[in-house]
DNA sequence: TCGCACACGTTATAGCATAACGCAATTGAT
DNA sequence: ATCAATTGCGTTATGCTATAACGTGTGCGA
């Protein structure tokens, strides 16, 4: 699942979340790309679909927001679960892999025979400077 | 943070998520709580949020729905991180915990000085039936 | 050249969540 | 007893998030 060539609409909107510097809402979003000729929601929400299935974006759930992936140039697919500190006070994320964590989850669902597709794991808090 | 006596709304939706064979959204308790009076979508976000907080009530930020905790009377929120294996297929919800998951994660936090308030983890896929 | 896949645009609608107001009941300190 | 503070409740209105359904255009291989 690497990216192919990205299409203005796609390429607008991955731009606007790498140059963000916290998640942004999809409606953050299309406010953003008004003056690029952006109407409708949709617009938005099908770049970020693809952005997503091509793993260059992530989707933070918790929030109902999108960030572009800490990994440029890298699929970050194959990096096992990824999981998100969001810092409720400066909105900062903090995109980390736990191969150890991936373990445990992927123990305890084989041995449900749960046949994950796709996990979340978001701690939401304050970071150091906010906690300070 | 122990469960004081329920108001008649705290009540009524949590017999309902209690009932439920699955996560139930807050719109679908309140169509099932409307025969007992409930007329609007506050009546039922007021009663989750006290729900939520004695920790008798989880919500699925995957799915913006919200189930009963799968170990009635105990405190749920003593048992550390709550995960959650999300049938995409029948919605059935499975609820577990795992330590040695906790503990990675909490290394993580500690490491970052993150102040960790409250961690999601939903694993979304296919129970064992419906996989088969 | 036909058919298909895909990106795109638009309008409308569905689904999720909270703001802001006011009222009633409870409690507990003075 | 009474006043103030707290809590739950009801209602209306509104805002935010996401998708359905329709149609258009373009590129490309059979």
């Amino acid at each position: 699942m690497n990216a192919p060539l990205l299409t203005k609409n796609q390429a607008l909107v991955f731009d606007v979340l790498e140059k963000a510097d916290g998640p942004l809402s999809a409606y953050t979003i299309l406010d953003k790309l008004r003056d690029h000729g952006f109407r409708a929601p949709l617009q938005v929400y099908r770049a970020l679909e693809k952005l997503l299935e091509y793993g260059v974006v992530h989707r933070l759930e918790s929030i109902n927001s999108f960030v572009a992936c800490a990994h440029p140039g890298e699929n970050c697919h194959s990096h096992g679960i990824v999981a998100f500190a969001i810092c409720e006070s400066c909105s900062q994320v903090m995109e980390f892999h736990d191969h150890e964590v991936d373990h445990r989850l992927m123990d305890w669902t084989r041995g449900k025979k749960f046949k994950a597709e796709k996990t979340t794991i978001e701690i939401r808090g304050l970071c150091e400077a906010c906690a300070a």
